[in-house]
RNA sequence: GCCCGGGUGGUGGAAUGGUAGACACGGAGGACUCAAAAUCCUUUGCCCCCAAGGCGUGCGGGUUCAAGUCCCGCCCCGGGUACCA
């Protein structure tokens, strides 16, 4: 380790006096600019790991950066700290959740305070607080007064690992828990659901407007799934007023229908069953409804192999007045459109696989192109086979057909989503309560206000039944009518835990509101987060959620109307990665930043994370990070040395100031300084703190030299005081120390620098000399040379005149002053 | 399969179509020291004894005076997604 400036001294020491100071509290009367920076409030699981010193790095560079540009910056933070591992740990140890959440946040809170991270901890939440719960409830029984939040029975994803059914979203591709990793199941159980779909257009069309990345944006738009299409009635033959119902986005291919597919779960499937097809079909069913999700769904193995039987009926295809038999098969899918289709193979693949394996015919309705070596033809081309639709381009025939289906009075154009409502009730205890009753009389009855927030009873057993403990804790369970008195039973489930994270941005804009979730007022203030910092992993679930939100908020009139989106800029930092896999306590990777607290410190680890790449990019740790890491220390105790060192001496370091007219030097000196100011702003600006770094190396190397060979004192002054501002939001604690020993003061309450434009004009330029294509020389030049002059010189190059070899020079580009290129 | 990213020295990575490899890690050498650590300085893409020169950004083509950067076709790696009709 080398000998340095003392790091857990002056860490220490800046950590108190910024919170002492106040100088990152703000109120929401501040006169200055406003902005809300935010870093995704994070779930409090121990002391902070290397994802999250990143995400705060990130953040707290920005907050101390605007702020020195002159911004009142509001930079909360908080604990979304309802979840499961506290309730597994209480059903493993006895422990309370709220006691076991308690200790978290505060090891949490620690290592973020020990990382230098400056937030206004007046604005503190913590998602379990009585006073975030209250509000939690009080916005849940506004979504359930609006028709948001409804109750019903439905078939709905079961992790047997959590013991709590799950949201669409989180069950992942291959039908494990996102969570628990364990195989979700299918269970019929009485949920509430929040109103999602309601909003999928608009969920879906504001994206354009979001300065988000875009891959966000497709996985949203991709997990939306909007697609326009038909409904469409087809006659069953000869059963009369029975119809089936089917959707499409091709109504263009009717006429290349050659059969029709229900779900196994399909409510008609008894209806249309013959008594011949009876066995066949049902044991068909049996045995599909038994088939898990995944191996439903995985077309890895069996994608060219559909499964399915005939029923025995037909239905007729009113384009042609023709039947067609109808199957039932696990291809189609209940959830999605109705439930049935009509089956063209010759442009679907599935429908192709599944004709190929049950010998039904195969009709092409557009002309692929002649060279096609496909099966189902899906491209662009002229309708065939399609009677009064052919010779016409598809849209066109989509038209026709729709106009056709619609004058029939058997079809109309339709709209579907693969979006779902968003299954919000948990079978566990620790999370927020769901404020209502089912009363004998009345139904389903809020709480009023004046009862929120109804908390969680202590004295419950933590017991891994499938149930919420709450359930059983017969107190609580039974009740009385707020509204009439009578018996009630209260809801025993919880909210999951994405509900308090949709709202909390909101909240931390007024968080001692006692009267309203939040004023609009305030959110008037900071609303929407001008830069919103987190993991990739939010991308659909979080971040999608509270997009909900915040339109339901706004449209219930919470929010000013104009506001209907949340984070008007997203950042999603890179993971971190060791051994191949992402750095996570539950993978049991970590490498704890609290071992680079104590040696090398806060500062030369957050530099180190600014400094390995870009923001976004994932970092895969290795043996050589340490190395990387002290790398960084020792540019903060050159930073150091050179800053202090003429107040004290250092071996190895020789700094001589005299005072001068300025030369030459000294003038270079000043350029590099104003050059340095305009790189470090623009990089800070563009999230390339990488090369804002390595520009700060650059400059200290610089000053190395220029301090060695003699410096002017009012140049080297300026350029080390400018040093110390610029690299001030990225190493906060070294750079306020250095600060005040040099001048006094807080260097996070200087004004960032400005660049002088005239200082940043080069005196020199190098010209560079092409001959064709190839580099032949370099001339040093005066920036403003005017074209004779630069091709004098060119000319008098006996380099160039070696590469010509007295060949025509058949073109010359001029790029002054940096570049001529010739052509011989 | 589809949709995004990404392939640049030993390593992490720089580079508005205009000097490829900034900066750092690692390596080599030197100064200081009794010695070491620390510090400071030099050097470090490959070929070539050196120089001159040549070769170099996954592969193959193309556009251009000029391509890591733009276009076409591949290969490989990472992530997301998946019977959504």
């Amino acid at each position: 380790m080398a000998e340095s400036y003392n790091v857990k001294e002056i860490e220490a020491k800046w950590q108190v006096r910024w919170e002492t100071e106040g100088l990152y509290q703000v109120d929401n009367d501040d006169p200055r600019p406003k902005v809300y920076i935010l870093c995704m409030y994070p779930y409090p699981s121990g002391a902070a790991h290397q994802g999250h010193v990143r995400n705060y790095t990130f953040g707290d560079l920005i907050v101390r950066y605007r702020t020195m540009k002159g911004d009142a910056v509001l930079s909360p933070f908080g604990f979304d700290s309802f979840g499961l591992p506290a309730e597994n740990a209480a059903i493993k140890t006895g422990i309370h959740p709220r006691v076991f959440t308690g200790e978290r946040i505060a090891e949490l809170k620690d290592s973020v305070r020990k990382l230098g991270a400056v937030y206004d901890w007046r604005r503190e939440i913590k998602s379990h607080d009585p006073s975030y719960i209250k509000w939690s409830q009080y916005i849940f029984t506004k979504f359930f007064e609006a028709g948001l939040a409804y109750k019903k029975n439905a078939p709905v994803n079961w992790c047997p690992g959590c013991q709590t059914v799950l949201a669409n979203e989180q069950v992942l591709a291959d039908g494990t828990c996102e969570r628990s990793g364990d195989l979700v199941i299918k269970r019929d159980l009485e949920q509430w659901f929040l109103s999602t779909t309601k909003y999928a257009d608009e969920l879906l069309d504001d994206l354009d407007q979001l300065d988000w990345p875009e891959r966000v944006k497709t996985m949203q738009r991709n997990w939306i799934g909007r697609s326009y299409g038909t409904k469409f009635s087809m006659q069953i033959e000869g059963r009369d007023g029975l119809f089936l119902e089917v959707f499409t986005t091709r109504p263009d291919t009717a006429f290349g229908m050659t059969y029709a597919v229900i779900a196994p779960e399909h409510p008609m499937i008894e209806e249309l069953t013959t008594t011949g097809c009876r066995q066949e079909v049902e044991s068909f069913r049996a045995e599909a409804l038994e088939r898990s999700d995944i191996e439903r769904q995985s077309t890895d193995l069996n994608s060219k192999t559909k499964r399915g039987a005939f029923t025995g009926s037909y239905a007729v295809n009113p384009f042609t007045n023709k039947r067609v038999p109808i199957f039932v098969a696990d291809y189609v899918l209940m959830g999605y459109g109705t439930g049935a289709i009509m089956a063209v193979p010759g442009e679907d693949q599935r429908d192709y696989d599944f004709a190929k394996t049950y010998g039904l015919p195969i009709i092409r309705t557009v002309r692929p192109p002649e060279d096609f070596q496909g099966e189902a033809y899906t491209g662009v081309g002229e309708k065939i086979n399609s009677e009064w639709l052919n010779g016409l381009e598809i849209d066109e025939a989509k038209a026709k057909a729709n106009e056709f289906l619609v004058n029939i009075g058997l079809g109309q154009t339709t709209t579907e989503y693969r979006l779902r409502d968003w299954l919000v009730s948990r079978q566990r205890y620790w999370g927020c309560p769901i404020p209502i009753v089912d009363c004998q009389n009345c139904g389903l009855v809020p709480l009023p206000l004046d009862q929120l927030p109804l908390l969680a009873p202590d004295d419950v057993e933590f017991l891994p039944t499938g149930e919420s403990p709450l359930a059983t804790h017969r107190n609580f369970k039974y009740t009385t009518c707020p509204n009439c008195g009578g018996e009630a039973i209260r809801e025993t489930d919880t909210m999951d835990t994405f509900v308090d994270s949709s709202w909390y941005f909101l909240r931390f804009c007024d968080p001692t509101n006692d009267q309203l979730p939040f004023s609009q007022e305030a959110i008037k203030t900071w609303m929407p987060v001008d830069q919103y910092i987190g993991g990739i992993e939010h991308a659909i679930l979080h971040l999608m959620y509270a997009r909900f939100f915040t339109k339901a908020l706004s449209d219930l009139g919470y929010l000013s109307n104009d506001i209907r989106e949340p984070f008007s800029r997203l950042f999603t930092q890179g993971m971190i990665r060791l051994g191949g896999s992402k750095m996570s306590k539950s993978k049991g990777n970590l490498v704890a930043p609290q071992k680079y607290f104590d040696t090398v410190g806060a500062d030369s680890l957050r530099l180190f994370h600014l400094f390995v790449g870009p923001p976004a990019d994932d970092f895969d740790w290795s043996d050589q990070t340490d190395d990387v890491i002290e790398g960084c220390f020792r540019f903060l105790n050159r930073v150091w040395r050179i800053s202090l060192g003429e107040a004290e001496s250092f071996p190895g370091v020789k700094i001589e100031i005299t005072d001068r007219q300025l030369n030459d030097a000294d003038t270079e000196v000043l350029r590099q300084t104003h050059r340095l100011i305009a790189k470090v702003s623009e990089d800070y600006e563009r999230w390339s703190y990488n090369t804002a770094v390595a520009a700060l190396m650059e400059f200290t190397n610089l000053l190395y030299k220029y301090g060695g060979a003699s410096a002017e004192r009012s140049t080297f002054t300026f350029a080390v005081d400018t040093l110390v501002k610029l690299l001030a939001p990225m190493a906060p604690h070294i750079s306020a120390e250095i600060w005040e020993r040099r001048n006094g003061g807080f260097v996070h309450a200087q004004k960032w620098p400005i660049a002088d434009p005239e200082l940043l004009k080069a005196d020199r330029e190098t010209l560079v000399v092409q001959v064709n294509g190839k580099v032949r020389d370099k001339i040093e030049v005066d920036p403003l040379i005017d074209e004779p002059t630069a091709i004098a010189l060119v000319n008098q190059s006996e380099k160039v005149a070696a590469a010509v070899g007295g060949k025509e020079i058949k073109k010359m580009i001029v790029k002054l002053p940096k570049m001529i290129s010739l052509v011989v």
